[in-house]
DNA sequence: TCCTACATTAGACAATGTCTAAGTCAAGAT
DNA sequence: ATCTTGACTTAGACATTGTCTAATGTAGGA
């Protein structure tokens, strides 16, 4: 992810204090903000940032396939920087908790010919849903 | 589907004229309709039905488990009747169309125990991404 | 240093969902 | 058949999340 900026460089990207702020806030993996956990962590850092521009950047980030977009309760849309490395996700139906895991085998492979129904199928999300230890504990 | 009053009768619900034409919409299979949607088809059955109480009601069948929430794109929460026969979805990338698809084989076994990180796993979503044949074409 | 196209901003607006207080009614009790 | 009551419905305010616009600012090349 430290690369991260200049790979945009490399596309084109203007590099502003907005923009930096927000990589660095996705710096790291395991992370998967909101957009408005990105805006309060950004701001911390450069205090005018508006809503719009985290939103627009996020935006761009997804567009260029740099973070991954993903939505595990129909409420808010999370960001996921980890997206260069395949991978499906966990959570915990009590504490919204999100871990990133990899299930072996080819998970297109199990939607037989005759269930396509002519799609052209390029991709799979798969999320996982149970009560983490944390939870269960208490 | 015809027996879903009877059930929600046997629970105790009051079978209201409102849950009435909710259950009547949602009737039939390979149905993947918003809330909103759900709640315009009502209201040509039952003109002065709410916007709360098809969200109410929404809410309830979901809880009881007689249908399904599905979220496909992090926008409205579609509702799915088709509950009691275990399914995944289809989307179509373009145009957003849903179809109902049954993968081979178990889907939460592919998970493997040092992926699960102390969670009771219990359910898996799968979303299916690609072009629908009417897409391709145009 | 200057230009200018691209980026940012504040805030209005849009889409979706939730909540409240008041009125209504289904269904058991009489 | 009527009464009673607690569950149900309603309108609309409110909350959350996301998008858009017009004005202003600025990164980076000339």
């Amino acid at each position: 992810m430290s690369d991260l900026l200049e790979r945009l460089r490399g596309r084109g990207w203007r590099l502003t204090a907005q923009r930096r702020v927000v990589a660095e806030v996705l710096d790291g993996d395991h992370v998967h903000y909101t957009a408005d956990e990105v805006h309060a962590r950004a701001a911390e850092l450069l205090p005018e940032i508006s809503r719009a521009t985290v939103y627009n950047t996020l935006g761009e980030l997804v567009s260029l396939g740099e973070v991954m977009e993903v939505s595990t309760d129909g409420r808010a849309k999370r960001y996921d920087p980890n997206a260069h490395h395949a991978h499906q996700h966990l959570v915990c139906s009590q504490c919204g908790t999100i871990r990133d895991v990899h299930p072996t085998g080819d998970l297109l492979a199990v939607l037989p010919a005759d269930e396509r129904f002519g799609f052209q199928v390029a991709a799979v999300e798969v999320t996982y849903r149970g009560v983490c230890p944390n939870c269960s504990a208490s």
